[in-house]
DNA sequence: TTCAGGATGTACT
DNA sequence: GTACATCCTGAAC
């Protein structure tokens, strides 16, 4: 399987966020290969949407990531306590982002469910099985991410993305999650799943 | 099954 | 001080 390469993420950011589905992000954890099928995206851009952390161009310290050349790795901290994973779009300069909002696991599984639920013992309840990525905090913590490799070159060995072959049948799209601040950009229908 | 409320730290007014 | 691209728990149904 191909690793994309960086031209993949230098499009577009909707075009960027439906073709991520249904393809894998691998995470080398502990020199293991920890991998999971893409299945809900978001897309968030700077130029022209109030949701997007740098609306506007605006560069603060926490913005610069959005800022650096596609295929770069975006992940910042939300409600204290929870990690957000995003993948760098457009051309650099461009602050623009996919944010991935839910996954499901290929291989990987027992490592993964030890990060996601430590406390637990080695059966997950029909909830926590079902409750495992769907959600962009839980897939952070279920691959060991944090705000440690934010700027993560995604071409790099750590953490990457590989054409799975899969061609989704259908596409769905609607309004994004948790963004009712955003004025007109609520509505904007930015948010795919398979 | 759904719902309200709390946890928690950083960025920005 | 306030808001935030969230998740978990416990209670009611």
């Amino acid at each position: 399987m191909d690793k994309l390469e960086r031209a993949f993420y230098a499009r577009d950011t909707l075009t960027v966020a439906q073709d991520l589905l249904g393809k894998y992000i691998v995470r080398i954890w502990n020199s293991e290969k920890l991998v999971c099928r893409i299945t809900e995206t978001e897309a968030y851009i700077g130029r022209c949407d109030k949701a997007c952390h740098a609306y506007g161009y605006k560069r603060t310290p926490r913005t610069e990531t959005l800022f650096a050349r596609p295929g770069t790795a975006y992940i910042y901290l939300i409600y204290g306590m929870y990690n957000c994973l995003n993948f760098v779009t457009e051309p650099q300069g461009e602050p623009a982002a996919v944010l991935i909002r839910g996954l499901e696991v290929i291989s990987g599984e027992k490592s993964i469910r030890k990060l996601r639920y430590p406390k637990s013992t080695d059966v997950l309840t029909p909830y926590q099985h079902k409750n495992m990525l769907n959600g962009p905090g839980k897939l952070c913590k279920g691959l060991s991410l944090d705000r440690s490799l934010n700027g993560t070159d995604l071409t790099g060995d750590t953490l990457y993305v590989i054409n799975s072959g899969e061609i989704p049948k259908q596409i769905h799209s609607g309004p994004r999650i948790g963004i009712d601040y955003a004025q007109e950009a609520v509505h904007f229908p930015w948010r795919f799943w398979i």
